[in-house]
DNA sequence: GCCGTTTTCGGCCCGACTGTTTTCAGTCG
């Protein structure tokens, strides 16, 4: 129902701003915007709380609430129908060809009757667009080559599975002669679970240089934009990237400016205005004097805000903490002692207990738990009892190996226990008891009621010796929707029960999302960061866990993985 | 159409690039 909302809601806006309307159109796209970050479904919104419910969501007042609960009741809404009339064409369609507009959209429709992409591609062959007035033969051609980009639609990509390319792109720009410096910005810098775009800041006293480099580097499939300071380019992974290049002095200001995301950014500048300001990304200035634009400490420090970590500018109370003073300590990067979840060639893994353990100390950690599948997970070859107590055995003799070699690390007994359809472990209690901390997880049943699936993992939770749920809610980005699931009451358990979520941050999984987190911790409830990993490789994974951990407003305090062996084992018992 | 430690009325982020214009509107981020 959100979706189908939000999609009127942007077709308003889109039709408004095609007619001229004025502010409407972005009242409308903020409501779309706002409605799809839900978590919640605007049809329960509505039948617990009724309007008043609805306006208390960002962005809804009266009237949008009022168009909610007749597209809830009817499935329509009048005044869009009555909108749409006026421009009666397939919006997602034309929109989402690069550089045509609701404006232009508009004129193709007035004078040539251009309802969708098989009309303008027959009046791109009569060459008719061309002859529009405000248009010419170069606006034709690029309507030509959008139409084509469009049969390879992007999306957005996991973040984890991006991070390398622009991280090589960031590194193939910094040696250009001239550039001082080059920093990933936008959604990456972020930390947000996928990336729609890569955006990269530079600074050099010579831009055309990196700019000439930028559009012609090997990754580059097409150029978009080529300006002096801005240029966007399409990739041949079928994602665009932009680069930004500023001078030396406005490098805070930049940053704050392209790092984003949008709705913190326009909160900012309109703090800025109410203080007789204005900020831009050349700096923050009263009148035409720059009263900062070096740092971005320096720029919200003047508008008397405290620093405001990228992860945190989503414009969901961080700014309202800033002006308090009362933001957390997020968890740092590099902070984390151990890996709760990784699987070994005993299972689905591909590589053996040792070499999972060797590539860990090479990552930095100090201490693993090995969680191969259980028995009811057929497909992986799960571990029984007795395979279970057998895997014991090897890890006692690995863990004296490491002592003998006087390596400083340890291998914990653990394993991913499968979580039954009725809410009980597919493996004995007396089993469970040999290990040094239990996980569980759900793997089959994913399409019970949201009553029964979330009655199932509460009771899996307040099984007394279970430690930690492994990837709560089950969603693959991209691939599978997370299952039903009363968050709120699975939260509220856990709390209860003293037992950690997950947040496996296997990159499309980055299950708990930042938003779940925020609310455990909230209510107190330990968080997990684990890559489930099943390759030495996926050790570097990390890193993609604290950065939702920190967008979820994590502390250092808030996550075990931080806690010292002694430490964790001893919470582990319970 | 929304929103409120300068407002229940009168504001609504800001600038680069492009293409069509001889100064600006549309699009985008």
């Amino acid at each position: 129902m959100n979706e189908q909302i939000a999609k009127i809601f942007n077709a308003m806006a889109f039709i408004l701003e095609g007619l001229n309307v004025p502010f409407k159109p972005r009242a409308y796209a903020k409501a779309a915007e706002a409605i799809l970050a839900l978590d919640k479904n605007v049809e329960e919104i509505f039948k617990t709380e009724g309007l008043v419910g609805l306006k208390q969501i960002s962005s809804i007042g009266q009237n949008l609430a009022e168009h909610i609960e007749e597209i809830i009741k009817t499935g329509r809404l009048k005044e869009y129908e009555i909108l749409k009339k006026k421009l009666p064409v397939d919006i997602e369609e034309l929109s989402s060809i690069e550089g045509l507009g609701p404006k232009k959209v508009k004129i193709l429709y007035d004078k040539l009757k251009i309802k969708n992409r098989a009309g303008l591609t027959k009046a791109i062959s009569g060459h008719k667009i061309a002859k529009l007035e405000h248009f010419g033969a170069q606006s034709e051609a690029n309507i030509q080559r959008g139409l084509k980009f469009l049969k390879t639609n992007t999306s957005r990509v996991p973040l984890g599975y991006i991070l390398p390319l622009a991280r090589e792109i960031e590194q193939k720009l910094s040696q250009v002669s001239g550039v001082k410096k080059v920093v990933i910005a936008g959604s990456i810098r972020r930390w947000q679970e996928t990336i729609g775009d890569i955006d990269i800041l530079a600074i050099s006293d010579q831009p055309k240089k990196i700019m000439a480099t930028f559009v012609n580097l090997p990754e580059v499939q097409s150029v978009l934009n080529y300006g002096s300071t801005r240029s966007s380019v399409r990739l041949k992974i079928n994602m665009d990237a932009d680069l930004r290049v500023v001078e030396p002095k406005s490098f805070g200001a930049a940053l704050q400016y392209f790092t984003g995301d949008k709705n913190h950014n326009v909160i900012i500048r309109e703090i800025a205005i109410k203080k007789g300001l204005k900020l831009n990304e050349y700096g923050l200035w009263r009148g035409a004097k720059n009263i900062a634009c070096q740092t971005e400490e320096e720029i919200y420090t003047s508008l008397g805000l405290n620093y405001i970590e990228p992860e945190l500018r989503t414009d969901s109370g961080e700014i309202e903490a800033a002006q308090k003073h009362q933001l957390p300590k997020l968890i740092p990067y590099g902070s984390l002692k151990c890996d709760l979840q990784t699987q070994t060639n005993w299972t689905d893994g591909e590589y053996s207990i040792e070499a999972m353990s060797r590539a860990a100390q090479k990552a930095g950690l100090k201490y693993i738990a090995i969680t191969d599948h259980t028995k009811t997970l057929g497909i992986a070859h799960g571990l029984d009892e007795k395979q279970l107590l057998k895997q014991c055995q090897e890890i006692d003799a690995l863990n004296a190996k490491f002592i003998k070699e006087k390596i400083n690390f340890k291998i914990l007994k653990s394993a991913e226990i499968n979580i039954n359809k009725d809410g009980s472990l597919d493996i004995a209690d007396a089993a469970l008891k040999k290990l040094d901390i239990v996980s569980v997880a759900v793997h089959s049943a994913f399409r019970l009621s949201k009553e029964e699936q979330t009655k199932r993992i509460i009771r899996a939770i307040e099984h007394p010796l279970v430690n930690i749920l492994f990837h709560p809610t089950g969603r693959l980005i991209n691939r599978r929707e997370p299952y039903e699931l009363d968050m709120k009451a699975v939260i509220k358990s856990a709390a209860a029960n003293r037992v950690a979520l997950e947040l496996d941050c296997f990159p499309d999984r980055m299950d708990l999302k930042d938003t779940y987190v925020r609310e455990a911790i909230a209510q107190g409830v330990k968080i997990a960061i684990d890559t489930d990993a099943h390759h030495p490789d996926h050790f570097k994974f990390l890193e993609l866990g604290i950065g939702t951990a920190r967008r979820g407003w994590a502390t250092k305090k808030d996550v075990i993985n931080t806690w010292p062996i002694e430490k964790l084992l001893s919470w582990a018992k319970k």
